[in-house]
DNA sequence: AATGAATGAGGATTCATTCAT
DNA sequence: GATGAATGAATCCTCATTCAT
């Protein structure tokens, strides 16, 4: 029953089902006829609104970057001193949104593809930009020239946490994970 | 002449053939042909030994788990104080041998593998546990009840600085993640 | 405003999209699509007015087919002798808006259509007997029983003409062509 | 049962399969599959052979050109004067085996293919320039400066009358063929 | 021990065609 | 009349795996 204006709806629904796909296999070995019968339609389908798996996978990563990118920018409008600023950042990272087993697994698989799609690498490697300078704007105030060590710090913890839940030995436990990573900050503030 | 012995040096050459294409092509997707050409043999060959290119994977895990684990012993066999032993840990993540473009790609891709295969999912087990526990045994004797959690700080910036240097942006640099990491270490024993 | 009578211009559309697309692929691999976003429609719709690719190239080639019977047909009015009969022919043969290249491509290709397709096969049978006889019917009253053989001469040196520029090789030398046919018959008349 | 030196045997075999397929199917239409099949392998074992379906199509134009080369040279060793230079020529052009239908079929397919392929454009431009200097040189001492066209003009009656029976509308008669081109060549040199 | 030969299964992609609006 | 939506079928190609020698 053909609808006009049904594009978004398509391409949100895959965007969806790939990430879906992706988190609960493990792996990008996911085929575009499995995404699209997740997201109830023909690979053709699929196909002919993406243009390709590439840009499948693309479009998915976009979205998991942009849906992170939001969260932090929420949490640091209502943030109004530098620790407050670094607080969000963390939290963001660990939100319930963000840190859920599937978004976990398809992350991982992200810096896979990033070893391979230079679209891919491009797409992470701004994320990693924006998540420094964002960091490194809350530290400077703090601690002045360490801000730039203190930054890759704290980045390199969230990202260990993730990579070690990517494994499902544990269910994901952001609050835990967020502490350890503000306990860490706290240190390089006192220290 | 029939070369007699030839089976371990044949699985060698493949072990080290899979880590290396692994790493080149920075993904899994590497196919058994590719893999044997690169050990100078024919695919079947490489079935013969190994029986399939799951266990192909699986072997070139164990070698560089068991690569990382000898330098951890290696290491850990002079270090005479809990501190000297924290620092060991620290230093054979960081080693040259282990902190290498290729391995670490590799490395990465394990972490992969481990979501989609059970039996990866329990070498890599078993490597978390031991580092785990060997962290523990280090901190328990300098601060206690806290031992666990800054193991798995200590443990999750590890891993971070790996999955960080897996996208290439950077040539690894061994030394500054292995400051980062001590100085946590300091902060939290000062703590 | 629904407009009348689009239905014949949007089928003439769509035919000379057909055979320029053909002609600039070079081959019969058009799409639908591409043949009726070039004439400026959705494929839908070309198929609801044709009913199908086979009936979309088959017009096209009626459309050919009828514009050199046209050509012929005005030459062959103004012909009063036999030789000038001949000699309107070989004229419309290579006449400006037959010998293009476009044209000639698209020729070429449906003759390799005729191969298939039944009613293809026989929309250039009737071309080529009804050229047969317009060439017969003009050498018979200079050469009586040897019209037949030489009309199958003239016939072959024409269609050996468009297929040897089909290659592109050269840009199309009607004129010169038209020579070297005319030659031919020359030759015939006076042996 | 799997033995040595497979290779050339299937490759002959598939180049000889393509090249029925394409003659009885009447175009480039044709599937590895049926080729593979019916050259009685699978359609991976062509394409393990051949790389792709294009070098199979190459493969099988280089084999229908190289025939006829070799049919040439074989003519033109036996050749003493010019005249009998350009009658071997001719003579081979419709000998009993290049003027097959299945061939003719396929050489029609090929000049399409011409149109498409860089590759498959050169070797038919080798052809056609081996066969305009074949016919020049025989031309040269009887005629002079005419060999030019005049050799045009026999190529262009030779291609014309394969295209003609490419239609399948009667069985390839290659003397009666023969005789009109020699016939054209007569009158060439007699005027 | 070692390999060339061979294939079945599977996946990305394309496209003619249909249909509801 | 016109089109966006949708798909089934087909095709090329890849690859892990097996086997006879």
């Amino acid at each position: 029953m053909p609808k006009l204006g049904m594009e978004p709806i398509r391409r949100d629904a895959l965007i969806k089902a790939t990430i879906a796909e992706i988190g609960q296999v493990g792996s990008l070995d996911v085929t575009v006829s499995q995404i699209a019968k997740r997201a109830g339609m023909s690979s053709a389908l699929a196909h002919h609104y993406f243009g390709g798996k590439d840009q499948i996978f693309l479009a998915a990563m976009r979205h998991i970057l942009g849906q992170y990118g939001g969260q932090v920018r929420a949490e640091l409008a209502g943030a109004k001193t530098p620790r407050a600023r670094l607080e969000a950042i963390i939290h963001a990272s660990f939100a319930a949104d963000n840190f859920h087993p599937e978004v976990i697994s398809a992350w991982l698989n992200f810096y896979v593809q990033a070893q391979t799609s230079d679209q891919a690498r491009r797409l992470l490697r701004v994320y990693q930009r924006r998540l420094h300078s964002n960091l490194v704007h809350g530290l400077r105030p703090l601690i002045g020239g360490r801000a730039q060590p203190v930054a890759q710090g704290i980045a390199a913890m969230i990202d260990g946490f993730y990579i070690r839940h990517a494994l499902h030995e544990v269910r994901p436990d952001g609050p835990a994970a967020m502490a350890m990573v503000t306990e860490y900050l706290d240190l390089q503030l006192a220290g």
